[in-house]
DNA sequence: CACACATATTAGTGGTTGCTAATATGATGA
DNA sequence: TCATCATATTAGCAACCACTAATATGTGTG
């Protein structure tokens, strides 16, 4: 870690650290979608996709956008898609390994 | 997410998610090294590291060899260097927006 | 084998975080 | 403006997870 801050640097990974983020990351990464379509994608709660929704946002990774009535959220650029592209590749490769981190840290 | 298991995906992506973790993968991103290098490097608890090495090999983000009483501990290959790299320019590209995640999801 | 050093594991605990339900804010259109 | 729909926020709770201290395993050397 050269100068960035390490505290930010894993608020900023912490958007990618939960189940429901990744799937509202992939589930707008073709196309924007209103928050009532991302609750019904993953058939979700509309507070807790709202809540996870404020995080990325704030977490850099999305944005969102008034369109009428509804938000409009979308990845906030092509950077994140492929840091997207770039963990299936990498985790392809990986998988195998992967039966890690059971509850605690173990 | 086409076939990949978000589950497992998840877990994968926990590797990243703590602050201690991400310590432990720039330290030892250049070079090889052991258990007790790290602690000293990070200030840190020796049985702690050791259970993030446990979590950050589990997830397949690292690997382990012995030698000779030590064991030292590198990254699994330039992928997960590269991923790591990739981090830095996003999250540059982004730093100003990152608030979130006070506590809860917020 | 016994000792010393390096690392791993376990148990217990406190703080963090994601969930739900209820409520509040905000925007649109009659 | 009032009613309605879309989204955000809050409070409370349960589960999770990282931390420390203590102990165990393992490896090399006398």
């Amino acid at each position: 870690m050269i100068k960035t801050d390490v505290d930010l640097m894993v608020k900023f990974l912490r958007g990618f650290s939960d189940k429901t983020r990744i799937q509202i990351l992939e589930s707008i990464k073709d196309q924007e979608k209103t928050v009532s379509e991302i609750v019904e994608d993953l058939n979700g709660k509309q507070s807790n996709i709202s809540q996870h929704l404020a995080c990325l946002k704030g977490c850099g990774l999305i944005v969102g956008r008034q369109d009428g009535k509804f938000i409009k959220y979308s990845l906030r650029n092509q950077q994140v898609r492929d840091l997207l592209t770039m963990f299936h590749t990498v985790f392809e490769e990986v998988q195998t390994d992967i039966a890690c981190c059971e509850n605690h840290i173990e």
